[in-house]
RNA sequence: GGUGCUUUGGCCGAGCGGUUAGGCACAGGUCUGCAAAACCUGGGACAGCGGUUCGAUUCCGCUAGGCACCUCCA
């Protein structure tokens, strides 16, 4: 099996990935809280940590996906005052809270499945488990590492701290966290503004509670991640995954939750992705400067030019590494789709679809990562190369810079400059059905759509092709134009090779 | 104010102490009735100033700009 190494940030160093049980592996990531639509930074982590999912899954492992649902506790500001966002926005669509919920997550999930993201093995809801937080909440308090305070509980951070490090994560001290926390200027029923809640009394205007040992209330947001992953994946799993800006202070609390009551932070690498900007600045919803996935998809944003689809999306994300930031542009999303475009075309002209097949031996039935049937030094380095980046923390960018090669390799096949083997044309089927389209995660969007339909629109293809050949054989360049520049308005491109015309929906 | 990150050619984005990913755009060529695609070739970047070094875009320091977190955020 190859090594995988994977920047953990809790040592900020790239380690080797070594899993707690052998060819197992459990991963948990921060999944969204549902209520409102995804934007384009929810696709970020989506593709990141679908990239490793699907990496780890080919490279061997038997992966455990974890990734959870906020359906309730996350409030909108501060812990004292906010007002749960969920509750929020039912009270101003006049909802059930469950309704909001339902809708958004259906929502999430479509663009999810467009995206080509896979579902998670498991994808826990916070309403889900109020008994299982109340009792580890019960646990908190037997290990005094909380209080209760007017119907309320709070994790006991100063005290948390004289045996472990608070901050441990994201690299601070309490007294830097003390420094920049703003004082509260109501009375608080904390007894430090760095406190955070575990559970929270219910105020009369919140319309989402449960009853518990201490007040009809709610669980705090960052208790159902440390909960929920104990519940599925163990005291001790592999891989945390969630974006930068999760790191303080949700993931610390995580961790001094673990701690308090297990005895262990519980996570052994900790992964992030870096967010999406928009000119240079944090794309978020209290920015307000968010496109929503929906708006991408459809073009409907004043600051799209043009609709991009899920898979230039996806291209997008993947042609940078997930710990840098990442620039949103219309330049540079038309730069992706162009880019894609150019990918999928070369898969097409290997395997011989739809026109023009390559000749071309046997698909190899392996999968296995380590065994490139390559006769082509090139197209062996290639292969490697992928790997090699894949498995160096997840290096897309570079990945698919070796893709390119390839891709300039098939063309170069095409147009007869280079000579390919079967063996060459199966590494390179291969490394396009494994790589491009199983651990990356691309897909040809148009691709797929078959029965009668199809049938009909290749059957007329065929016959306006045909005429307007004729046409071209009797030098008509009027009528073979005005063929090509219909088709055109209908949206399919036609190409004069030497071999005879192509055609693409676009 | 505290903590940390960052500055790469027209744009997006990798990377590394010495041989400068890749994509998009651009220029020239091949092919072609034209167009498109493809192929070949090409130009161009490492914020500025110092230092370490045989050699720095890569390491260190300073200056300038940008960003993130410290409040909800993927």
């Amino acid at each position: 099996m190859r090594n995988l190494y994977l920047t953990n940030t809790l040592t900020k160093n790239k380690e080797l990935f070594k899993p707690v049980h052998e060819g197992h592996v459990g991963m948990y990531v921060c999944g969204p809280t549902v209520y409102g639509d995804a934007h384009l930074g929810h696709a970020r982590p989506g593709v990141t940590y679908d990239v490793l999912f699907k990496l780890l899954r080919h490279l061997g492992y038997k992966v455990r996906y974890v990734r959870n649902i906020t359906d309730v506790g996350h409030l909108e500001h501060d812990a004292d005052e906010g007002e749960d966002k969920i509750s929020k926005k039912a009270r101003l669509e006049q909802l059930e809270p469950m309704e909001v919920v339902q809708s958004y997550t259906f929502r999430y999930h479509e663009a999810m499945r467009l995206l080509n993201v896979a579902p998670p093995s498991i994808e826990p809801r916070a309403s889900g488990h109020i008994i299982e937080q109340i009792e580890t909440i019960k646990k908190i308090l037997e290990a005094g590492y909380a209080y209760i305070s007017n119907g309320s509980v709070y994790f006991d951070v100063q005290k948390y701290n004289e045996k472990h490090h608070y901050g441990i994560l994201s690299g601070r001290n309490l007294d830097d966290t003390l420094e920049g926390t703003r004082s509260l200027d109501g009375q608080s029923d904390k007894r430090a503004p760095y406190d955070f809640a575990l559970w929270k009394k219910a105020e009369p205007e919140h319309i989402m509670h449960w009853p518990s040992p201490w007040s009809e209330g709610f669980p705090g947001w960052h208790l159902e991640c440390s909960v929920m992953g104990e519940k599925y994946l163990g005291e001790e799993f592999d891989i945390h995954g969630g974006g930068m800006d999760l790191m303080f202070p949700h993931h610390e609390c995580e961790i001094a939750q673990n701690v308090a009551w297990r005895g262990t932070q519980g996570v052994r690498y900790w992964v992030h992705n870096n967010m999406i900007t928009i000119n240079g600045q944090k794309m978020g919803k209290s920015l307000g400067n968010f496109i929503t996935l929906p708006e991408l998809f459809s073009g409907n944003h004043p600051k799209l030019e043009q609709a991009y689809s899920p898979m230039t999306v996806r291209f997008f994300i993947l042609q940078a590494h997930y710990r840098g930031t990442l620039d949103f542009s219309n330049e540079a999303l038309q730069a992706s789709e162009k880019a894609l475009k150019r990918v999928l075309q070369a898969y097409k002209d290997l395997v011989g679809e739809p026109a023009e097949p390559l000749p071309y031996g046997e698909l190899s039935n392996a999968t296995a990562p380590d065994n490139c049937v390559a006769d082509s030094p090139e197209i062996k380095a290639i292969f490697d190369g992928v790997y090699d980046a894949l498995c160096d923390d997840l290096n897309t960018p570079v990945a698919l810079s070796h893709i390119f090669e390839a891709v300039r390799i098939i063309n170069s096949a095409k147009s007869g400059s280079v000579k390919l083997t079967a063996n060459d044309r199966v590494a390179l089927a291969q490394i396009f059905d494994d790589i491009v389209f199983g651990v990356l995660g691309l897909r040809d969007e148009a691709a797929g759509e078959s029965g009668k339909g199809q049938e009909v629109i290749s059957g007329l293809m065929d016959m306006v092709l045909e005429e307007r050949a004729k046409a071209k054989a009797a030098k008509d360049w009027a009528l073979s134009d005005a063929i090509r520049d219909h088709l055109k308005a209908l949206g399919i491109t036609v190409k004069d090779t030497k071999d005879g015309a192509e055609w693409t929906i676009e």
